[in-house]
DNA sequence: TATGAATGAGTCTTCATTCAT
DNA sequence: CATGAATGAAGACTCATTCAT
């Protein structure tokens, strides 16, 4: 097998695999079992399990943001782009991927290369927010006074926050609860915009 | 020693360890060199590990959330909560609570009886968040449209999520960058509040 | 309390430990727990677990062993000879002797002080099972064609494995099954044995 | 190594290991050192050393079990059933097989995995003593009054407990003296059958 | 390239034994 | 004499990693 293709099905397994078992039990064995393939196998395409989980968190990473980035590409209404955000986290929830991040960013201790990596990625995802924020913003009185990136960061934080708990059954509502409420508050946005830019 | 000295003993090593080298190293024998003691002695007073790790975590969260309703309590204005807040959290930071509590709350599997314990103590932190947020917006026209629970969830989750991310150094601004936006929102808020209810 | 009380105690109690766990659960936190004391006094009295074990099968096997020969005196048929064994054994089973005997003879190790105890201890069974042999074979035609020692070791064998097993509830029949069945031959011999001597 | 094979070479480590050190030190250290590879092997192929303790008990008892059957297939009179048992016996002590499977019975808890496999394995050497027991009385006036399953159940106890004492030098006279007065039966039983026979 | 058996270090846990009170 | 907390030495078990095939 080409070591692209098979890099790339290791990667897939461990999402898989952090996804349903979380990070305590992504042991070798675990990541080669769900992938159909020989722990050997894993070291003889990667230096260790780290570096595993590294190309792990930037592929996943990546793949998302960019998917993110072209469905919330020409959005330019609040409401549309809550709509868009339910079905790409539905998507996330599907396959995994926000599960598989949020486990390897909770299992970073600050001095590896995992949070070195993570330090990365989540500087993306900052940048995305940001611009969401901003197109939701711009042409409003509000421009001016609201701290954007500290509003794209708590977002960022808030989401990792959210799929931390809703794994656990924790919280009473739960993302879809949490999105009904932001849909709401969204039309209110675009009525006051349209108010405003009309 | 009397055996809830002891047991006080161990909990309290078991939060710096948490809160020092994560969960994945807080091993019997780490939390034991940190408190100072020989790894058996955990056994003598705890049935294994997970008792200790539910202990540790009903224990911290219970202690602030009592702190937390005490510094809060008859606080009426916004910028006063974030003031009190930013030295909650100051204090947090210092002996290293939440960290503890994000650990834990991180490396428990869905089933586990660690997940139990941390969804009880989310519900209470999220009934404390209901109380806040009700003092912030009652008497003011958003009263009835703000989604009180939902806001409160994703407080509770927010506050989980920046943790995680500060530990690694992920964020450009870090907890004391927001705080500050959020005290001038707080003003904002206050500033309408009074001109209202003036 | 008397020193010899206490012993006493302790021997008791760990009596009703290895019959009601086994010789591997009886540990000597199971056997202060059992006994209703704290750990640390079995060393006050005794140098070791070891030597605990050792007096235990002394005391046991002793006070068992007068028992039968006390029961089993003046008996000169082999249906009452049955018939009090039934009793005895029966006692046996409620305060648990041979089943806590039975595990200190398959725990002991060739070498041990324990096993030069059980040689002792087996020995005088073995004295106790030839008197009883020949109370019942003197007098017949067998008299002299019955090998009496290797009777009487093969008795006490069997009276240990049957114990062994059934503890497991293996064995279709139990010793119940076992009992009345000798009570069959025992009758049968009596009558062989009055149509000799009558 | 092929998986089989390594199955096997832990088995018969374990066999060697418990007959010479007893079960109580027959752990995962001891098995590998006996068997010269490292502990972790173990559980490589195995579950835990409980399903090394089953594999072994039911590997052993079948092998054996076949042994005999093979060798006492045959036969037909007591004399020669005892010389048999002789040469089956011996070859038992010098491979330790029954005294592992004492070991393993003596260690079971009723309620254990290993106790469900020593009630089946026990089962089936009831089924053989049976058939030896038949042989020997089918055909003469006993042959309505032998109780056989009683007498199959006591022998197969005996033999255990014959084992767990000799292990331990406890009977003056030993296994080889038993068999040597079993022979004087089987000889006198034999004519006495060959009186009616013929 | 892939396999899967093997290793060795590290983890949780148990327990005999000691000892300050 | 008694208590019960503490210790240290195992033991079972897991897992990243290596390596012969």
């Amino acid at each position: 097998m080409a070591h692209e293709a098979a890099r790339s099905r290791i990667l897939q397994a461990t999402v898989r695999t952090l996804a349903s078992q979380g990070y305590a039990r992504t042991t070798a064995r675990a990541i080669a079992r769900s992938g159909g393939f020989a722990p050997g196998v894993i070291y003889y395409h990667f230096r260790d399990l780290e570096e595993v989980f590294v190309d792990t968190l930037r592929f996943t990473s990546r793949a998302r943001l960019e998917q993110y980035r072209a469905e919330t590409g020409g959005v330019d209404t609040a409401v549309e782009l809550v709509r868009r955000l339910r079905i790409l986290y539905a998507e996330d929830v599907e396959e995994g991927h926000i599960a598989a991040v949020q486990e390897l960013v909770a299992a970073a201790n600050a001095s590896s290369p995992l949070a070195e990596r993570v330090r990365g990625e989540t500087s993306a995802w900052h940048d995305y927010a940001e611009g969401a924020i901003r197109m939701l913003v711009d042409g409003t009185p509000f421009a001016g006074h609201v701290p954007v990136a500290e509003l794209a960061e708590t977002v960022v934080a808030t989401y990792l926050g959210l799929e931390m708990l809703s794994h656990l059954g924790a919280g009473r509502l739960g993302p879809g609860g949490l999105l009904d409420a932001a849909e709401q508050w969204a039309a209110l946005l675009d009525a006051f915009r349209s108010s405003i830019g009309g």
